[in-house]
Formats: structure tokens, sequence, C-alpha cells
DNA sequence: TAACAATAACACATATTTGTGTTTATTATA
DNA sequence: TATAATAAACACAAATATGTGTTATTGTTA
């Protein structure tokens, strides 16, 4: 049985590399237009962070979508 | 001119009120239900700080909504 | 007014994320 | 194979969030 919030982050880290590989972006390409650091979308879709709600806009407005749109 | 990021998570924080509120729930019955700090909830709606996915998971469980609504 | 509940506003140690850099795997392509 | 592009994995300091506690302020009600 599945801790709950280790499970919504790993989704949300799924759901990130969904979004962006259907954008055809390179982690590094997204990194430099959300303006954060190239590693970082690693961690995330790895979901070895929770990552913080600075860094959830910075990336949705590199990817062009709302917010909401990365949670579904 | 305000800044994107801050106006953002300002938004979270009133948003968190609002449906705090109309579920009618103090500060410190939504933090006991999440199992988070008392204080954090006033720190989130003040816009203190941004937090990350694993309190916003927490806090949206115990407001029984689904994590997206937060964002609408 | 007095008493109470709720929130804000502090302080501080701990935990986690962020930012930066380097190195190693992996994958795709010529 | 060889080369390049992409991603993973690692380390570490700095910044931020979390967790805990206390005190002050605000709002409501008797």
């Amino acid at each position: 049985m599945e801790n709950e919030e280790e499970n919504f982050i790993k989704n949300f880290g799924l759901r990130l590399r969904f979004l962006r590989l259907e954008k055809k972006l390179s982690q590094e390409m997204l990194a430099n237009d959300a303006n954060i650091p190239i590693n970082q979308i690693g961690r995330i879709e790895r979901a070895e962070i929770g990552t913080t709600l600075n860094t959830i806009f910075k990336i949705c407005k590199a990817l062009d979508i709302p917010v909401k749109d990365i949670f579904d």
C-alpha cells in the first residue's frame, strides 16, 4: 500500500513529464523558459522533491497552461 | 505593477481562506484535520510563504476537495 | 466591561527545496 | 561504432518552508 502523499508527488511528476513531452520540450529547454535550474525539472519529475508554489507557477507559465491543468 | 509570482501566492492564500470559511472551519480546526501546525494555515492565507505540494495535498484532503479546485 | 475564541505576529531549531556545479548513464542518430 | 543530446545522479551552500512554542491583537458574546 502506497503512501498517499508520496503518490500525489509521483503523479505530479509524471503529469509534468507528460505535459513537457507533449510540447516537445527537453528538461533543459523548459528549465530555461521557466528560469529555474536545469536539474530542478528532473528532480520534480522523478518525485525527489515536493516543490513549491513559486516553482509550480513558473513551470506552468513556461508550459503556457493554467496551473490547475497540472493537477488533472 | 505587481510581481506575478507574489500575486499568485496571494491569490492562493485568499482562495484557501475562502474555501475554509465556506466550510465554516477555523484555522485551528483545519490545521488539526490536515495534521499540520496551527500557524501554518495563517501563514499560507497571509501569503507569507509559498507552500509545498505535501502541504497542499494535506489541506485539500482535509477540505475534502480535489487539489485542482484550490487553483480556480 | 469582562471573558472567550480566533487570528496575527513573533522567535527559533529542524527539514526541505532551491540554486549551482560536476560527473555518470541513457537514448537517439549519423 | 562513434558522437551528440538528453536525462540521471551526485555534492554542497543558501534560501525557504516546516514544526513548535509563546505573546499580542482582533472580534464576538455574555
